[in-house]
RNA sequence: GGAGAGGUGGCAGAGUGGUCGAAUGCACCGGACUCGAAAUCCGGCAUACCGGUCUCCGGUAUCGUGGGUUCGAAUCCCACCCUCUCCGCCA
């Protein structure tokens, strides 16, 4: 949610920063909506001061034992008013949120301008696309041939878009995951949480726009709870409604969960093997920080993503993405792409965000500042990284001619030292 | 599932119809004392919003949430949510 504050003082630069990323705030029925509220609210107000006031004198008179008979016919006429203004000004302050909560956040300014995914920028590129002296096979047929993916009997239970792992490939995706977890809590600084997988419409709707997403979540029915498309929903509410203790700051977060997705409107994209799936594993980093040190922990904490993959030897890039492509609450996103010998392209396999005051200020998260004065925080988080992907890239990068699979050297001591996952295994 | 207790400021914890935004303690911030620190003493210290003559002044709202009663509600009534304790059941 944007500050209702920079809309009234600033409203033409918000709208133009607005219209870097292609959308056009209704400045007119913002401006309407204001004067309304504006009226309305300074009446309802001076009708409630006369209100307590008389409130007041009736009693210190009955206190001291005297007559509140005219004091209280005084009163009687400003009841009916006060309600009728008070429902008014009610309906709309809904109003007037609901229209802020669905305007996005405003990108940056070192946020390059652009439509959609074509506009996007490459700010660097890591590892080398390996050569292969043999067709290279995806991951599906890797990992079926080796019996450690196995989508018929997942269809079978819970229908597309969902996988069974078996041996070491199940394993692989175990140790992939620990191996994650383990990098960023002992070399990144990071504290591991663990965390429900539902989370109610209060924490949903302080992270993104429920009105606007809750078709992508899975609901639990007849119950205020929805299965978390990312850990980020319940780590980042972990300061929703909380004044944080500056000497606390900045708090980082890892956490290893599965992930909850509909993928509605993606209807033949990604059919095939593991990409898009209804459930998947994340590893999520989570940073809340002082506005002053937003920018830095954002790259950070790419970094620390980044760190991942070249642990695990596997070639990326990073994708600065354009006004066009980022999402509702983000004010800059990087994105983590890995290569993909099979589709021969980089795939997203991580995304990295700051939302800077977007996120905090629907969730009330703030902080107090050196100056003692209460003040929004900025959050920033990130996949690190989707470990679904990571084996799918692992699987694809790392298969030998003979259908076996290398495990990257960082990997091993999660697999017993297994050096690769064979055929016969 | 049964029975009970309770939700008040950053935290702990008083307050059962009238200057209560709320005692007290802790924490925190300033100052005094000190070579410095501790201890002690003095002062300050909730949040959000609105208006204005906008580093200040005035106003409104907020005691789990939503309704109701009343001139007036933290306090009374109703509904809901949540937490805790005990019993039962169970991974």
């Amino acid at each position: 949610m944007l500050d209702i504050q920079q809309l009234r003082k600033e409203l033409p630069q918000v709208v133009e920063g607005l219209k870097r990323r292609g959308y056009a705030l209704d400045e007119a029925t913002f401006c309407a909506l204001e004067a309304k509220r504006k009226s309305l609210q300074v009446k309802t107000e001076e009708l409630q001061a006369t209100r307590n006031a008389a409130s007041r004198q009736i009693g210190i008179l009955k206190s001291k034992g005297l007559d509140t008979v005219p004091a209280m016919a005084e009163v009687a006429g400003i009841g009916d008013a006060l309600k009728a203004n008070e429902t008014a000004l009610g309906a709309l302050q809904d109003q007037l949120n609901g229209f802020l909560r669905q305007i996005p956040n405003i990108p940056r300014a070192d946020v390059p301008a652009g439509k959609s995914a074509d506009d996007n920028v490459e700010v660097r590129r890591w590892g080398k696309a390996r050569t292969f002296d043999f067709a290279p096979k995806d991951h599906t047929d890797i990992g079926e041939a080796l019996k450690g993916i196995d989508f018929e009997t997942a269809s079978k239970l819970s229908g597309s878009r969902f996988s069974v792992l078996r041996g070491q490939v199940a394993r692989l995706h175990r140790a992939i995951a620990q191996f994650m977890l383990d990098t960023h809590t002992a070399q990144h600084g990071y504290t591991e949480v663990y965390v429900p997988y539902m989370v109610g419409s209060e924490s949903a709707d302080g992270v993104s726009s429920l009105a606007k997403f809750k078709d992508d979540l899975f609901k639990i029915e007849g119950r205020d709870l929805y299965l978390i498309p990312t850990a980020e929903y319940p780590v980042t509410n972990f300061v929703r409604d909380t004044i944080v203790d500056a000497k606390e700051l900045p708090l980082k977060f890892a956490c290893h969960s599965p992930c909850f997705r509909s993928e509605a409107g993606s209807y033949g994209k990604d059919i095939r093997g593991m990409i898009r799936q209804h459930q998947f594993d994340k590893v999520e980093l989570v940073q809340i920080v002082t506005p002053e040190k937003s920018a830095d922990a954002h790259e950070e904490l790419t970094a620390h993503a980044e760190a991942i993959l070249q642990k695990l030897e596997l070639p990326y890039r990073t994708m600065l993405l354009c006004t066009g492509d980022m999402g509702f609450s983000s004010a800059k996103t990087y994105d983590l792409e890995v290569w993909l010998p099979a589709q021969n392209a980089y795939r997203e396999i991580s995304s990295c965000s700051n939302f800077e005051a977007f996120q905090a200020r629907r969730m009330m998260a703030r902080f107090k500042n050196a100056a003692g004065k209460t003040e929004l925080l900025h959050t920033i988080n990130g996949s690190g990284l989707a470990v679904g992907r990571t084996m799918v890239a692992i699987l694809e990068n790392f298969q030998n001619a003979d259908g076996s699979v290398t495990i990257p050297s960082a990997l091993r001591c999660y697999m017993a030292g297994a050096a690769k996952i064979d055929l016969a295994a």
